[in-house]
DNA sequence: CCTTGACCCTCCAGTCACTGGAATCTTTAA
DNA sequence: TTAAAGATTCCAGTGACTGGAGGGTCAAGG
């Protein structure tokens, strides 16, 4: 299976597919004219990969799961920690936008935004 | 005013003072030692930029809203179209943000975490 | 007068996870 | 035969900084 057809399968850009055998996340074969070949097994570490990304895992963490995805002996502990750590993370970036939403939604709504050029979201900008 | 100053007085890293420079956003005086001199009005412009960008405007928008700011003769109608895109922008990624943390959520929740490899996280990001 | 340390300068490289494009080769279908 | 589609590598750019190297400048203390 060649890079092309592989990359419908998983849902990823051909592009991306290459980038992730370039850092090590994929090794597939390569076929004599130096195509690669896609295997089942790299088929599904790229849609185990699509999937982690879908999720918001950084590279590292994708590199990690898919490690301990292949480790038999691994720790179930060790799989949910990881998964902790962003979901902290993700709630995190959560808290801030809502407060940043907060901000920027009661500034719109005091802005006349017609033609005069007062403007408290300048006033609030430039330090009130 | 030196560069350290400025940046105490603005609350914003010298090399970032230095970047707003390179990209056009600040044009502080030069001293005859090659030093930048920082008036008045270019603290009251780090300001705004520092407020602009905590509230998670991109540079580029940071650029427009302060030639707005400038601009007397501007309609706040153009300020409230910038903030209400970035607005929208800050609501689709709560969004994106909300399902994540919730499909997160639940699988922490139904993973274990012991010394045991099963692992609902791992089921399912490698498609069940 | 000299040194030390705190500043300041410029320029280059790295971050993260791709993405676009150029230049070239191979395969496939008409 | 030829044209299109698809494959290859390599280089550069994205956003908004940040770190570091390698140097110049200035004020205070000995």
């Amino acid at each position: 299976m060649n890079i092309g057809e592989a990359a419908k399968a998983a849902g990823l850009p051909v592009k991306t597919i290459r980038y992730y055998e370039d850092i090590g996340l994929v090794r597939p074969a390569r076929s004599e004219n130096g195509y690669r070949v896609f295997a089942e097994s790299d088929l599904h570490k790229l849609n185990f990969l699509g999937r982690s990304r879908a999720l918001g895992f950084s590279i590292e963490d994708c590199r990690a799961l898919l490690a301990l995805y292949e480790d038999g002996t691994r720790s179930s502990s060790e799989v949910r920690e990881i998964a902790e750590r962003h979901l902290a993370d993700i709630e995190g970036k959560i808290t801030d936008l809502q407060s940043l939403r907060d901000t920027l939604a009661h500034l719109v709504a005091s802005c006349a935004g017609d033609a005069r050029p007062d403007c408290p979201i300048l006033d609030n900008l430039s330090g009130d």
